[in-house]
DNA sequence: CTCCTGGACGGTAACGTTTCCAAAGTTTAC
DNA sequence: GTAAACTTTGGAAACGTTACCGTCCAGGAG
């Protein structure tokens, strides 16, 4: 039996609707209380210097009406920057910048701070749009995940700035990044141990990361010995699952296929193991190792569960919200910060295949 | 070689540092371009009724002194709500709210609003203190995926309100969400029709979709006469992975075990499929079929590939921010609708396991 | 009893924008 | 040539809050 089609239909039970009603002010409660507006503010604040028979009529008065504090007016006030971080990031459905929000949310909420999200898909101006609409709505401070370009247009923001996951030119700020270059070595040497020698690494145009962790795997190869082959550096025209997949097709059925892979991304992971899923069910063609980078969900299930090269990413997040309300609170002064997270090797067996085509150390878990 | 320590480095070059520098205003503007506050404005916002000439003049001051509108005075003008909608969801991480956030970001992007998140884990008192704190932000609308209880303080709130993929008590507003109860039987019926009569359910303690997706799987044994066993109607305390898997492997320890199982939850068929991994290496375990609700990544490429019901996510959160968006500019004034999107069966395998061991139907794809 | 001190409280001026009204200037109509 | 109508412009009020500055009262000291 089908679904229903879309069904559109008012609601029956009758409840009250959401008005719009004029919201009570501090006037208003202090009609009501019989006090002045100073009284009302000052117990609302905190209620310093206040008798506490005054400050409980207050607090009846707000009760009664229902009152709550516009915090668009209180964030008018000069100094007053509105207790809101802004987050720029791209695409929310990656895991790897999802697990950026939700770290950054918490922390951020447990200091009475909102976040705004300006999500910008690969667009440097539409990122730059982004980025001033937030400082226009007076954030206390702005999480970036930065695009490539000059961000110079920040410096006179007046706001604290923190970029994540990779640095941005022409401005000094915070940066709260992974080891991409020690990653890419870690899982460029651990494939090199196992034996192979002909290597592929796939990149996502991003920018800055896949730099970096192109460059470990390029350090890697030079400590081993190993000359790299040119033809198996593989820039993709697109950061997608289904590039790789492509790539990868294409790659393996060259004359001399490269043994072992290094996915530089999770969704690359993701589309290179599509690929030879296909790919290896034809005969002749043994299966490649497989390392990536960045942990995701599910990675150990696969049919062979995948090596990847990883940080936490959650507490990539944590810092970068710590730090920057740190820095509007005033209580860090210090110098600009370059805060970087190690990688670690996750094995798991994908990456432990010898270039020979067997299985060698532990695979699984 | 081991990845370095978290290194914590002053960054060297020397660039501009953000400074907390005075940012111009509109009499700034107007000083410099030698006319009137209200000249400004108009120019700021279209520029209707003011000359060419007057008007380029202004331009031209705003962007030598970098002038850029105050977002938070504009909205403290009555009637001015802020351009920015509120959502307010659980968990980030999980890719189904992931996908909700992403597609209102999107849509209330082109409209250029800002979306401010508040997340909240499952904790009724925490979501009441998140949506008063982004009411008092003065958002122009609220998109709410809500927690049990009642939130019928939200009718004074004079903020227009869509919920998302359930219904709130106690207030009267637009509700999005997807068939549940349809999509349960769909799953149900999927499975009796490969003849399992014992077929349990594994749900999760959230609050409504729940139960609508039990009433789908009771209603479908119903129609096809099987009684249902209720030891197979497994009420789960957490809604993750991990309370899965260990129900699951419970039950399938059992004298009598399932050889059906029906994950209503993305999370909750992830440890399923944990818990199957490990009971069916056993001897005298025939593997049973399993459907989930809600599509996820890499469902496709594990060992066994997962049938699922699934509906379009995004389309829920880009349907959500249209409507809030419709209200907040008041151009929809219907009564609060109740959408529903259907959902449909993905068959990949998992599901397709007649209830004598072997599999059936196309599987893959 | 008076003066002084200090806490409690009330009032008012910002904050930066939009909106409205009036004034000034310009065109059109007679 | 004048009146009327319209366009363009300047200025002031208001939005709801906080910060500051007085005022007022009570109580202690002289």
């Amino acid at each position: 039996m089908p679904c229903p089609e879309r069904e559109v239909n008012p609601v029956s039970e009758t409840f009250p609707r959401p008005a719009e009603s004029a919201r009570p002010t501090m006037i208003d409660v202090a009609k009501r209380a019989g006090v002045g507006l100073g009284t009302v503010s000052r117990v609302v604040n905190g209620g310093a210097g206040v008798r506490d028979e005054t400050a409980s009529r207050v607090r009846v008065a707000i009760d009664e009406l229902g009152f709550q504090r516009n915090e668009v007016a209180r964030a008018l006030r000069p100094g007053k920057k509105s207790s809101s971080l802004a987050l720029v990031l791209g695409d929310l459905t990656n895991p790897f910048y999802a697990t950026i929000a939700k770290a950054s949310l918490e922390v951020a909420g447990q200091d009475g701070f909102a976040v705004v999200l300006g999500s910008v898909d690969e667009d440097p101006e539409g990122e730059r749009r982004a980025i001033q609409e937030l400082v226009g709505r007076q954030v206390a401070g702005l999480m970036i995940v930065p695009d490539q370009g000059d961000h110079s247009f920040l410096a006179g923001a007046g706001v604290p700035v923190v970029f994540v996951d990779r640095p941005a030119h022409g401005i000094e700020a915070d940066i709260v990044m992974v080891d991409n270059e020690g990653g890419g070595k870690l899982a460029t040497d651990h494939l090199l141990q196992q034996g192979h020698e002909r290597i592929a690494i796939l990149l996502a145009p991003s920018y800055y990361t896949t730099g970096r962790r192109l460059r470990g795997y390029r350090r890697a190869c030079r400590a081993a010995g190993v000359e790299v082959d040119e033809s198996l550096v593989i820039q993709l025209p697109e950061g997608t699952a289904e590039a790789a997949e492509k790539a990868t097709r294409e790659l393996m059925h060259r004359p001399d296929p490269p043994t072992a892979l290094f996915a530089s991304t999770n969704f690359l992971t993701e589309g290179v193991l599509r690929a030879l899923r296909e790919v290896t069910k034809q005969p002749g063609f043994g299966e490649p190792a497989v390392v990536g980078f960045d942990d995701f969900r599910l990675a150990d299930m696969l049919p062979t569960p995948v090596t990847v090269v990883a940080s936490d990413i959650a507490e990539l997040g944590r810092i970068a919200a710590r730090l920057l309300l740190d820095r509007a609170s005033k209580s860090d002064t210090r110098p600009p910060q370059r805060i970087v997270l190690p990688c670690q090797l996750i094995q798991r067996g994908s990456g432990e295949r010898s270039a020979t085509g067997k299985a060698a150390g532990r695979s699984g878990g």
